[in-house]
RNA sequence: GGCGUCAUGGCCGAGUGGCUAGGCAGGGCUCUGCAAAAGCUCCCACAGCAGUUCGAAUCUGCUUGACGCCUCCA
């Protein structure tokens, strides 16, 4: 098996990855909050770990794959409204309703992008009895308290035996300091507390029964409970966007440690933030960019659609913890990168295999396989894959040569990092009309042969230049003409 | 204010103490009726200032700038 590395936010060092049972991977993302439609920063995460998922899957891992749907409503503010009964109540909706539209409109959209399912995709409202016994392990042993109704952390005494911050790598002592004063009618200990169990106001709209009164699930437990539900007390990773470091993933932690006496997670990875214009994607700004518009072009941003594999090849240009700043630019720029790429797919499957070969083929495959391994780079994997696209041409023209056996292994290591771990897809516009449109650039292709043959270069050049303008791009070999669709 | 990350060629984006990814755009050549496509090739960048070193863009310090977190957030 390979030997792969990944970078621990735990420890701020790529690892050699040892999972905590052998040829067993349980992983745990944080999924998105269900009361609006997600948009492409949201997606990056999940993206990225899409493609780790895979390839622990192509690696030959058994892998668990947990990451849930947050339906339960996360407080906004001090106020008692969360955000699912805020919108709710905006839209005049069930709760559920909210949820039941958004959550399918993240799997329609992920779907697109083809993202494989995850293996368990719990959610929050699933596990109220779970949350609740959880806060009275967490009660029994003395980390948190009871306040008209609300549950909270003590992160004080918590920090007392164990390091709250361990994570972030913050001081609780600098916290306390520089604590905003958001308001001094909360019901809490310390500013550093967090809610377990929130008391809900007769409006609130999304109550359930608890030893401490009718309330809701604070904002990090379902976490816990999840992936210890699923994945164990101990499990290997636990992934999630940049800005869940802290305090989410910082408080699932106390909250394992709280409830199990065990650090939960072995590997912490975090994906980087999509950038517009410089600043970060979020809901909440307005900078942000549907992938529906990406799909349709209809965004001001943009300057045209892109299929959703473009947006994905874009993606994955960039390294899952940098930073990658979206713009009508750098897509486009992708967009044609991709193209040369697939072409290049398509024409591997034609060219032919000779008595000797000139290239290294399993030297390529090993690099393949080294840039993934280190911490998932696939940026360095695209180099290496368009090393493969110069080869595949330089073969088509007959400059280089490959072995039968070379060539399957070329077809297979691309099928295999292009298809399967990228996830990637090649998008043949097999609509109802597809033999027709066939069928129709053949016989304009025939015309401009005929008319090339009669010199009639008018013709010839106003089939080759109405066809481009349509998007079909003639291209003219030695052994005829064939066509590409933009 | 505190904590942290990052500053790479026209653009997007990797990476390493010396051998200097890749994509896009641009120049040249091959091919072509002219093109396009494809191939070859050129353009050798690492914010600024010091320091460590035989040697740094890569390590250290400072400066400047950007971003993220500290409040829901992928």
């Amino acid at each position: 098996m390979q030997k792969l590395f990944l970078y621990n936010s735990l420890t701020n060092k790529k690892e050699p990855f040892e999972p905590v049972k052998e040829g067993y991977v349980g992983m745990y993302v944080c999924g998105p909050t269900v009361y609006s439609n997600v948009h492409l920063g949201n997606v990056r995460t999940f993206m990225s770990f899409d493609m780790i998922y895979r390839y622990f899957l192509h690696l030959g891992y058994k892998v668990r794959y947990v990451r849930n749907i947050t339906d339960a409503g996360h407080l906004t503010d001090d106020s008692e409204e969360d955000k699912i009964s805020k919108k709710a109540r905006l839209e005049q909706l069930e709760p559920m309703e909210i949820v039941q539209k958004y959550t399918t409109d993240f799997h329609e959209i992920l779907q697109k992008f083809n993202f494989l399912p995850p293996s368990i995709e719990p959610t929050a409202t699933g596990h109220i009895l779970e949350q609740i016994e959880a806060i009275e392990t967490i009660l029994k042993n003395g980390l948190a308290y009871e306040v008209n109704g609300s549950v909270y952390f003590d992160v004080l005494k918590y920090n007392e035996k164990e390091h709250y911050g361990i994570l972030s790598k913050r001081n609780i002592d600098d916290a306390i300091e520089n604590t905003r004063n958001l308001d001094g009618q909360s019901d809490k200990k310390n500013p550093q507390d967090f809610a377990l169990w929130k008391k809900a106001d007769p409006e609130h709209i999304q109550r359930w029964n608890s030893p401490w009164g009718i309330g809701f699930p604070g904002w990090h437990l379902e976490c816990t409970v999840m992936s210890t539900k699923y994945l164990g007390e101990k499990f290997d990773i636990h992934g999630g966007g940049m800005d869940l470091k802290f305090p989410h993933h910082e408080c699932e932690i106390a909250q394992a440690q709280a409830c199990n006496h065990v650090n939960p997670v072995k590997y912490w990875l975090h994906g980087n933030m999509l950038t517009m214009n410089g600043k970060k994607m979020a809901k909440s700004t307005g900078n942000n960019i549907l992938p529906e518009e990406i799909f349709s072009g209809k965004n001001a941003n943009i300057s045209k659609a892109f299929t959703p594999s473009v947006a994905r090849f874009f993606m994955m240009q960039a390294h899952y913890r940098s930073i990658l700043d979206f713009s009508n630019d750098a897509i486009l720029a992708a967009e044609k990168g991709y193209n040369r790429l697939m072409e290049a797919v398509e024409l591997s499957k034609k060219i032919e295999s000779s008595e000797t070969s000139t290239l290294e083929v399993e030297a390529w495959r090993q690099k393949c396989y080294e840039a993934m391994n280190d911490d998932f780079n696939s940026p360095i994997l695209i180099a290496h894959l368009f090393e493969a696209v110069k080869w595949i041409n330089l073969i088509n023209d007959g400059k280089e040569s490959l072995t039968q056996g070379d060539l399957d292994l070329l077809r297979d290591t691309i099928q295999t990092f292009v298809f399967d771990i990228l996830g990637l897809e090649n998008v043949h516009k097999h609509d109802d009309n597809s033999d027709r449109l066939d069928g129709l650039v053949q016989l304009l292709i025939e015309m401009r042969k005929k008319a090339r043959e009669d010199r009639d270069w008018a013709l010839s050049d106003q089939i080759r230049d109405k066809l481009i303008a349509l998007g079909i791009q003639l291209k003219d070999g030695k052994e005829g003409t064939t066509y590409s669709l933009n």
